[in-house]
DNA sequence: CGGAGTATTGAAACCTATCAACAATTGTGG
DNA sequence: CCACAATTGTTGATAGGTTTCAATACTCCG
């Protein structure tokens, strides 16, 4: 599958308590938390759960999920290392989030995070320009899910996934997937055939190479981004 | 494909330098703003326009939109009395807002905004739980745009906005709908005569009643819901 | 009262979902 | 290390829900 995959038991979540500093890449978090690793499919917390903690990826990958009751599915978005996922409103989540591979994160308690508001209001602020940023992500995300066909909403995907990235994930513009076909077709409102069949579309064009299911290699970037839509934000 | 051009008399908005105060609704904005006015159809903001301002509705409809290159459109959201519309992260606005209707409002000037938080850390976590709570109905309304059919985003869509006016507004379960069919369907991820069919099957199933065109008697509520999906959140 | 914009309704086309079979890959255990 | 089983991915044929195109009716205001 992936580099960092590694035996998939279904134990649960698992906690040391080593200290781990913060990283650059969430300032708003307190300065220590603890490390916790969740194995391929485990659940870190379910929709409507005491929302106890947030967890900072430190490495793979995980999916936020809403389910309607007949078990439709929709992948609210994906957290990658550096992402921060469970600060929501309200005192219970508002999504389950997986593991999709195996996955190593640090945990900090709500508290903690709310204490840290009192006393640095800057850390606040950040926190607030970090929720606005996936406000407006979540916007865009509404228009691709309203308004665009499937192979726009996948080389759109494709694009965004990359620049999150950044590149030094993806060696040679090759978009290394932690998630299946299946979990993008959630993401996308799509079906994991119709996933399918616009990869191998974009496969035959030479816009995209797929050296195996979990590697993608943008060959055309700029066909890509033509075929993303017809007009960029 | 799409391009609902909405094109009327193209008066500015219309600003007057009377105070005002800001009102229960918003405890995060300052005390004081400048009442304005926008006419049916006129722009508030464009987007990539800088923010200077944010607009809180006292009466009236705001819509705000993210537009593809090709006029295809999505309606993000809906503003009603009471919503503060216009603070984004970054120093441009996200997305395009025009008044539905002829439209009172308040504004409020950001750097004033940020003077706030400055003096007043409380107001910040105010606002960051309002941001909170839109990104959890962004994620809602993903799941609806992802994985739910006509019917199902139709149903859902009035029983949210119900919910919103509440029960003041709605006079016997009657919701007043400012905005056309083309604003829900550009809401919905449908289009016009999508909605309208649904809207009439409704009708003939006896769910609503549709005393004019902008007003929708709920008379079956239980009905409803049933049809609004398969599993509620 | 008339005219522009808005809403309804019908028929046909299209894109994507669904169903189904098969191929490829991954992980397991001999 | 290989073979097998299970999962995941690909591809084809068909069906179905929405869109598209078109015509007509309604509503609101000037």
């Amino acid at each position: 599958m992936i580099s960092h995959a590694m035996n998939a038991r279904h134990t649960d979540v698992a906690t040391s308590v080593a200290a781990e500093a913060s990283g650059e890449s969430a300032p708003w978090l307190p300065a220590k938390g603890m490390r916790t690793s969740a194995v391929r499919d485990s659940v870190l917390f379910r929709e409507g759960d005491e929302a106890r903690s947030c967890y900072r990826i430190q490495s793979g990958a995980i999916r936020v999920v809403k389910v309607l009751a007949d078990g439709r599915r929709y992948v609210a978005d994906f957290f990658l290392p550096g992402d921060v996922v469970g600060f929501d409103c309200g005192d219970t989540y508002e999504y389950t989030a997986e593991a999709i591979v195996d996955t190593e994160l640090v945990r900090y308690p709500r508290p903690l995070i709310e204490a840290r508001f009192e006393e640095n209001p800057a850390a606040g602020r950040r926190l607030l320009d970090v929720t606005l940023q996936r406000l407006a992500a979540a916007q865009s995300q509404m228009l691709l899910l309203g308004r665009m066909n499937a192979m726009e909403r996948v080389a759109t995907f494709l694009l965004n996934l990359e620049r999150r990235l950044g590149a030094k994930e993806s060696v040679d513009r090759t978009i290394p997937l932690a998630m299946t076909r299946a979990d993008i077709a959630d993401h996308l409102g799509l079906t994991l055939e119709t996933v399918s069949r616009m990869l191998n579309q974009l496969k035959r064009d030479g816009t995209i190479g797929l050296p195996d299911p979990h590697r993608i290699s943008v060959l055309k970037p700029q066909r890509l981004e033509r075929m993303a839509c017809a007009g960029g934000h």
